[in-house]
DNA sequence: CTGAAAGCGCTAACAA
DNA sequence: TTGTTAGCGCTTTCAG
């Protein structure tokens, strides 16, 4: 069994307390006795029982973060700016990862209660549901939070995000102004916030461009490369439309393949613009062109304001942040 | 405050035990307390302090896993597989991400002690640094362990990995049976025994093609997309090799498009394989030729090894999983 | 500078 | 079926 500050007590002959004293640090203990103690708890390969200390100060320094799929870069770039930001403030990260992309409210209030259970000092999460049920646990929610990504309506609360409407609407923008006439763009059915701000945004640039409604065609497709790679390949069978816009760059690569077994070239015959800016965007080929969004800063800003909240528990102002979009022009388009 | 048992004790006019019966679904006890007890709970927004339980209990339905870097698909693909794993089990994770590949050995011993502390029921681990220091405290852990993805030699563990010996032997046999005489490996220089064992594979495959020992030429080649890119760029500023291999398919994507920034055409001028199998390889253009590596699975597995370990302690069969490799042909070669 | 006592929230063992 | 007691390992008063 591990030892205890009272093994170590014993073996020094000196109380709990001045053990706790030596092991934490204090000022107010001899050196010669520290010493000692210290010396003693290496020997014994002591290992404090952080459960115990987090029971009694009620704080664990510790970040639950909730994602609904480490595979997709999305998320996998934003938990590693998370985490190393965590472990720059000293905090642990737990993790729960949900069994798929909008999965069910019940899936994901399981998290979140599993979390508070744990009693993590703070929580990252991305509603995959807007509905109420969720919304409303979270109005509840007794420890501090961030959304990530995505600001439901109605919700007041802490978040960073990009502009998804911006992003939509200078994609959109950047294919217009190189002389197309039609984007296919796939995307989910509108379901979250974000998806409908992107569409907004496609619609803005139909406007400002002056083209016709239907000039953005909404192909529903799931965040998937293989999604993408058949519905454009269905699509390419019967027609070849002038430009592609999709939600990320996962479904962009597989835009790009289909059109590349089609024999078709890019951007001679068709046009792409992603989204996101992943880590393999620029060497992909052709290297891509897409918003860049700033996943691992996101990651790290949620966290900077998530600490900023537990350790400020007076300051009841609420942070939005929104973090800047850039085109990133290379050679698909 | 978070209500308490305690409360919820009060609150019915009951014991607290009663209250602890009723919330873990414990046989004795009346039907009707119980409810009234639950829907108190539930008024009350009663969350179960887990802290106190796993305190208790002396187990923490919580799983610690070391990380290098998500933002390597190799890293978040173990990693997904584990988590999903975990959940399925009832477990939570506790993530930590080190700095950095093959980090300082204190920073790796630190995440190790961080948590054993917060008494993780157990590990899952890759040893950045396989000299004794770290083999050392993994000798004395007092929680149980399983290490992916490599096996340091001396330690007596469970792990869970590939033959990466074999990895590279079927990746050059490939490459030399197609009839290249050279092959340019892009490789950091031997350290861990994972890195050896490739090495000592392209040599097997060398010997049994009867080639003279320089037909592979290391290229000392950092991890990153970024480090093959520049290498690679460099090597064909002044020759062009027959064939390239690369330590893993993030590697063979910035050897790419070094090659294809040349003019160069795959596999025409230059054959490549890569390593791992990562989700975009087969959308990549050109598709990949790979050595598969079931990385999911990998932390599945992990994952299955390290919660039998936890249930049945009177077992202390160490578990040996080798998991198998095949070469995935494609366009690269 | 050091020690004794109380208690964080929970569960197991025993008693009623 | 329910309640009482003890204790998991630690830190925080409060005394000495």
């Amino acid at each position: 069994m591990n030892p205890t500050i009272k093994d170590i007590a014993r073996e020094a002959g000196c109380s709990i307390q001045t053990v706790s004293r030596a092991l934490n640090n204090k000022e107010e203990i001899d050196p010669g006795t520290k010493k000692r103690i210290l010396e003693i708890a290496k020997r014994l390969n002591y290992s404090p029982n952080i459960l115990a200390s987090s029971l009694r100060l009620k704080k664990t320094k510790t970040l639950g973060i909730v994602i609904p799929d480490n595979r997709d870069p999305f998320y996998a770039e934003i938990l590693q700016g998370a985490s190393k930001k965590a472990r720059e403030y000293g905090y642990q990260i737990i993790l729960s990862v949900l069994s798929h992309r909008g999965c069910n409210v019940e899936e994901e209030l399981a998290a979140l209660r599993t979390l508070i259970s744990q009693r993590v000092d703070g929580l990252l999460l991305q509603p995959e549901q807007e509905e109420s049920l969720y919304i409303d646990a979270l109005r509840g929610c007794p420890i501090p939070y961030v959304l990530y990504n995505r600001a439901p309506k109605g919700l007041v609360c802490n978040y960073v995000t990009h502009n998804h409407e911006q992003g939509a609407f200078i994609a959109c923008s950047h294919l217009f102004e190189s002389g197309k006439k039609e984007i296919y763009y796939l995307i989910r059915k509108p379901q979250t916030s974000s998806i409908k701000a992107r569409i907004k945004g496609c619609e803005k640039a139909i406007e400002k461009y002056g083209l016709p409604k239907n000039s953005i065609h909404i192909i529903d497709c799931e965040d998937s490369v293989d999604d993408a790679y058949q519905k454009t390949k269905s699509l390419l069978d019967h027609y070849v439309p002038q430009a592609f816009h999709t939600w990320d760059d996962i479904m962009a690569i597989g835009v790009v393949k289909a059109i590349i077994d089609k024999g078709l070239r890019i951007p001679e015959d068709v046009s792409l613009v992603g989204y996101n800016d992943i880590l393999i965007a620029r060497y992909f080929n052709p290297p891509l062109t897409t918003v860049r969004q700033q996943l691992t800063f996101m990651g790290e800003t949620a966290v900077d304001i998530l600490i900023q909240k537990i350790t400020d528990k007076t300051n009841k102002r609420v942070e939005h942040v929104e973090l800047t979009l850039e085109l990133v022009k290379r050679a698909t388009t």
